[in-house]
DNA sequence: TATTGTTATACTCTATAACTATA
DNA sequence: TATAGTTATAGAGTATAACAATA
């Protein structure tokens, strides 16, 4: 009663199947770590700057693709939070690198990734994935 | 200046790779469809009703992955833009289909879409691309 | 001049809850 | 009871513009 006969002309389409399985992950994700307090956007920027301890605020956003201005209330809010130190490199520079608590979340985020991400996988062989990881990266990198 | 060597972890994950390959074709979507006053939802929208006329709000949120209560306002606006014509099978149902500047609308979505994807394929052959649609879809579907 | 960080603000999409009318 | 449509509201993510301080 719920799904009649309905063609759906955008299950062609790279752009359409790129949302709906992202919007499939983004969500999954959000509830894996909704014990942690934490949101998808703050897990990644916790797993770059563990990765490149010293990082400033400018060269995380550039790496994830988020803007400045967004980017300054949440490495405001982990600091708030004490998963952060901001040491100054420049005077005009913030270098973001984890505390001890920091650290072990990011460990902890790092590990529940890992299954979250196993929940999605299709059976697909080791190189398979890469290879469709890699397509992914070349589709965006541009 | 704007890329040191900054190690980025989350490369590996398909769920961020999804995540930016997604966003990039969304943000070129909303440009390429900017001058005809439409979102990438409501052009989704427009298509699905093509080719499905009388196809009621509801199903049409349940292909799309939209909830009624966002549907709702998103209806009355292709409505009142008159772009769809509301008829009720039932007294509690809304059955919409395109008017003749909605289908004329349509057809130049379509158009803009197809070298809208155009744009982002990687040199993928019929069959490759056919395969990582494929591969997307049985992803989400779960 | 260009860049870093910041604040304020708006837009898009999504999510939940509650309500009515109808099946 | 379950479903269709609606309204109100909140949240997450992203976008632009403008500003002070620093390089």
């Amino acid at each position: 009663m719920a799904e009649p006969d309905i063609d759906n002309p955008l299950e062609a389409l790279l752009g359409y199947q790129l949302r709906r399985a992202s919007a499939a992950f983004l969500a999954d994700l959000a509830h894996t770590l909704d014990d942690l307090a934490l949101r998808p956007t703050e897990a990644s920027v916790l797993l770059l700057i563990e990765r490149n301890p010293g990082i400033t605020q400018s060269d995380l956003g550039r790496t994830l693709g988020i803007k400045r201005a967004n980017m300054a209330p949440l490495a405001a809010m982990l600091s708030a939070r004490a998963l952060v130190d901001r040491t100054r490199p420049d005077r005009r520079s913030q270098g973001l690198q984890l505390t001890d608590a920091g650290e072990a979340l990011a460990a902890e985020i790092a590990a529940r990734i890992a299954t979250h991400e196993a929940r999605f996988l299709p059976d697909l062989s080791i190189p398979e994935r890469s290879a469709l990881v890699a397509l992914l990266g070349r589709v965006w990198h541009r």
